[in-house]
DNA sequence: GTTTTTAACTTACTGCTAGTAAGCATGACA
DNA sequence: TGTCATGCTTACTAGCAGTAAGTTAAAAAC
């Protein structure tokens, strides 16, 4: 069952070149992270990446660095898997749509979303920040610009976009710890709830 | 600078009692938090609390236990600066005090909020669950009650909860890390957002 | 009144993890 | 051919959660 790879010895590799770059790794800690969960360790991930602990520090740096990284990683994945979504036109191209979109995105990332949320050891909340920065982000300028076009004040889009994500965050949460209910029932309830402010249908 | 308690010789106690019960651990514990912030040591804590590690287990368990019954005191304390808000008879005992209120109030209690909203290790996913649905399920409930009143489906009632709880935890977090915008502006913008979708004015 | 048991602690560990310092082998360059 | 730079590994340190075993005082049993 142990995932042992080949033992390199000590000193520069024949051929002089690096053997994993910093994409390798965080290849790799995410394979890790979805055999061993949300507890993975630093080791673990460079026994996977087929190298040792200091060259992890090398490529990416410490735990909470690897962690922003793979943040950014997840964030870009919903944000591709929500465009997509989007320009699918689907039956509804509306936000129930968007918000289903999210929940099955955090489904099929499961101990990922659960490794870049729950930060380990101090200085979590600057981490956990991150990820919601790098989702919140675009999300605000979005609002922004919708609510310019609308004539109505953008100054509620920064603080609506951390609101929204974290209420994102938490429902994915619940959800994926739950059977009951689907997605599709869970994502329509929350559009309901915020459509009418955001203005939307 | 070091905080070093009387050191107690080992055996039984003089007198035969229990020389700390569990809240003087949890009161410790607060302590700590505040001093140390979120990465207090459970070592810290028994220091604090005179004692030595083993009776912080026995007491009250491990470090997920502890986050646990923290996260009970801060939610009880929620509720109770949130009930209090509201039969003060504000100028507007309205939705938007309300989230002023637990804006303020996880001001107030911020390194205890870090503490219990980052677990450390593994196991993090229910332990955050658990704060959250302690904050959930009285809301709702509340809402439950109220959308029946209203002739309206109250299935909605939980997911809802989870997800308005999930909002505030983002953005108090993120509310405690700048210091451009209000409690009460921030309060009025969130309160704006989902207002119009709870039915309230 | 002495012995035994039980209660309430402390000491002293184990095991794991993040992070770092120092050493070793290979290639590049003078 | 010798020196420097590169890219690794080995081997540590420090700190923390959790636990086993030992120590003293009180209470109970005889």
């Amino acid at each position: 069952m142990s995932t042992t790879k080949p033992t390199r010895s000590p000193g520069r590799p024949l051929g002089g070149t690096r053997v994993v770059d910093r994409e390798d790794v965080l290849n790799a800690a995410e394979v890790v992270i979805r055999r061993d969960g949300a507890g993975a360790s630093l080791d673990a991930v460079a026994q996977e990446a087929g190298v040792t602990k200091p060259i992890i520090y090398d490529r990416v740096g410490g735990r909470a660095e690897l962690s922003n990284a793979l943040a950014e990683r997840l964030a870009d994945r919903m944000v591709a898997a929500a465009t997509h979504s989007i320009s699918a036109r689907n039956d509804r191209g509306d936000l129930a749509t968007l918000i289903e979109t999210s929940l099955t995105t955090v489904a099929q990332n499961r101990e990922l979303f659960l490794y870049v949320t729950s930060g380990s050891t101090e200085q979590t909340a600057v981490s956990r920040l991150y990820l919601a920065q790098r989702s919140a982000m675009p999300m605000a300028d979005a609002l922004a610009k919708w609510r310019v076009s609308q004539g109505l004040d953008p100054s509620v889009a920064v603080p609506w976009a951390y609101g929204i994500v974290g209420m994102l965050q938490m429902v994915s949460l619940w959800w994926i710890t739950q059977d009951d209910d689907s997605a599709a029932l869970v994502a329509s309830q929350m559009a309901q709830l915020l459509a009418p402010g955001l203005g939307n249908d």
